[in-house]
DNA sequence: GCATTTTACGCAAACGATACCGGTATAAAT
DNA sequence: ATTTATACCGGTATCGTTTGCGTAAAATGC
């Protein structure tokens, strides 16, 4: 079955008019007198006329599409963040495809790929946890693609980024652990290329120096396919937790490690914060309603979606080549809960 | 900028052949040289050529993409369905493109229209929670929209559906509370329009009706915006629980609903299950981790996004109109925790 | 050796909309 | 009466691709 619509050739055939005669009228040209402009506009509201975005598509070369990668969409903070994207899009004419990494490189490429074959006029993208080389992304930016990188940024420096503070975000969060007593703080990152997981634990390890806290390098754990799936955190964590120097507290640094190392606590009945504090990054809004109610870093994933879109609009719809490259950076927000509470009184 | 790609023309020019012969070389036509084939064959794959997506929609009258029409992305239920229904688009070359309706009839139609005028091939779509009348639905489906009706689905026959059994859930999950010594069960649904609304609240009667429960008709609550919005159950919730009969269980028929409704408890100090049970729909995967644990109805979004991308395509790409509509009802899956636990025992 | 078939390719139309380049009719100016 | 201006509208190329038709050259048949 096909949906058929009206054609601006239907409106010529049908008013006796030539097609150029009503696309002119109908985008309101003075060369087209008053009473054959009504005529056209009438009878194309009255059978629902609508141009067709595909033949303009050819014909400007643009599909008013953008794209948007990210590795989950059934995660909070992507979910957020493509419904900022979304709504900048919508005001500005543009509709939204996703596709998704799923943390794995070889489909990273295959869905720019295939974004790119799908005409979109730009893309939105946070790379993949197994992502460590960026030539991929670099050819097709290079080739003359409209992008923005966003959250998991590239290192390279002529393009659009928008992210938060990472370092701060880390930092603060394991400064409050210290302030809280806990001394043996590990860390469970992200893939170690990812710009997020480098500047997460340098502000892990900062906040340790700055407190004059040993870094024990054994506390710095990474999860190579970004704790998508349980087994990897909990293997992680159970090879911590039966380690010598077992850590009495974890900064979880993503969505999944969060709620995985929680899942991995409850079932080792292991006590939170009593036997180990958590805080996590995580953009639930229900964290304050778990047991116990969880500190968070979180990020304005709305806000950060939307000025991404801003930014590959204004890139789209520029008419010169862009020299001058935003790096939109955003501050998190640390919401102090039980689940990191006061282990002993320091300073 | 613009992101130039090759074309079929450039292919023709530098080989020296005409574009129909490039054409025709690349589908591998028989009426092609062996080795003029090759010599294009190999020209296309050195060059990364891909046929413009745009052109061969024109030609073919088809965007070999599909539209989705959700309330809201940023919901646990919504994106594993997006999640599936993605999952299927990709397999079989289609992409997808998302709109939202904020829960808003306005926003529903002008989001059908869009989708529409953008030329999808077909529509896979949950009516917002305002949505009582379905002509804008019923008009563009009688034009020849392909549509598959999902979750919330509309009332007429003739047309693909792919739901959860709404009526056993809301049953079941009455039962449970009966069994387990709940006795004034509130129910607090969506719109009263909707179908999902309309079945749960019939489960939730039917089994007060077979346990002998006399039912109270101001135990059936609504909420006129899904509950979208924290206000508007806090209300809901604020009445009830200030009214002379005072519910001692309530049924969240949503997502939205539940979280909502467990953030309204614990800011009035209402504790769970002591002086409330609850159990809410819900598609969260760390309602386990919740204090407490929460008793969940949960769906089988991915699932039935799958189905529903599955039926929607089968029927674009079916030659004639289709005749038999499928209605696939599946289960869902009640989880049983400490939010509803025993109250007293009871038989 | 001529007629016929086969092979291999080019030409041009089509999809829907736009825009440049025209053209014609009426009216006004010379 | 002829030119000129103005108002209004049509023809056609274009975007990238496919496809029916046409046709030259090569291959085959007798």
């Amino acid at each position: 079955m096909k949906f058929e619509a009206i054609t601006i050739k239907d409106i010529a055939k049908a008013l006796g008019l030539s097609t150029s005669t009503v696309s002119r009228a109908l985008r309101d040209s003075y060369e087209i007198s008053p009473e054959t402009k009504q005529k056209v506009l009438l009878y194309a509201k009255e059978n629902n006329y609508r141009p067709n975005p595909i033949a303009l598509s050819l014909k400007e070369k643009r599909s008013s599409s953008i794209g948007v990668l990210v590795c989950e969409i059934a995660n909070s903070f992507f979910s957020q963040a493509i419904n900022g994207i979304e709504s900048v899009a919508q005001e500005k004419g543009y509709n939204v495809i996703i596709a998704q990494s799923k943390e794995d490189f070889e489909k990273e490429i295959s869905s720019l790929q295939y974004l790119a074959s799908r005409s979109v006029d730009g893309i939105i993208f946070s790379v993949s946890a197994e992502t460590s080389d960026f030539s991929h992304v670099q050819q097709l930016y290079g080739r003359g693609m409209n992008m923005v990188s966003f959250d998991r940024v590239v290192d390279f420096p002529d393009i659009h980024k928008v992210s938060v503070d990472n370092y701060k975000a880390a930092y603060e969060a394991t400064t409050h652990f210290i302030k809280n007593g806990f001394s043996n703080i590990a860390c469970i990152a992200n893939a170690a290329y990812l710009s997020i997981t480098k500047e997460r634990v340098e502000g892990y390890t900062a906040a340790l120096r700055d407190h004059n806290i040993k870094l024990d390098p054994n506390n710095i754990l990474y999860c190579l396919h970004g704790g998508l799936i349980y087994e990897e955190v909990a293997e992680i964590m159970s090879h911590a937790m039966n380690s010598k120097q077992k850590p009495d507290a974890i900064l979880a640094c993503s969505d999944k490690i969060t709620t995985n190392v929680m899942r991995y606590c409850q079932q080792q009945n292991i006590a939170i914060p009593k036997q180990l504090g958590l805080v996590g990054f995580s953009n639930l809004d229900l964290t304050d309603l778990l047991a116990p109610s969880l500190t968070v870093v979180s990020q304005p994933a709305y806000e950060m979606g939307r000025i991404a879109a801003e930014l590959l609009i204004k890139q789209i719809e520029s008419k010169r080549p862009i020299k001058e490259f935003e790096d939109v950076v955003l501050a998190t927000e640390l919401h102090q809960r039980a689940s990191s509470e006061k282990k002993k009184a320091k300073l």
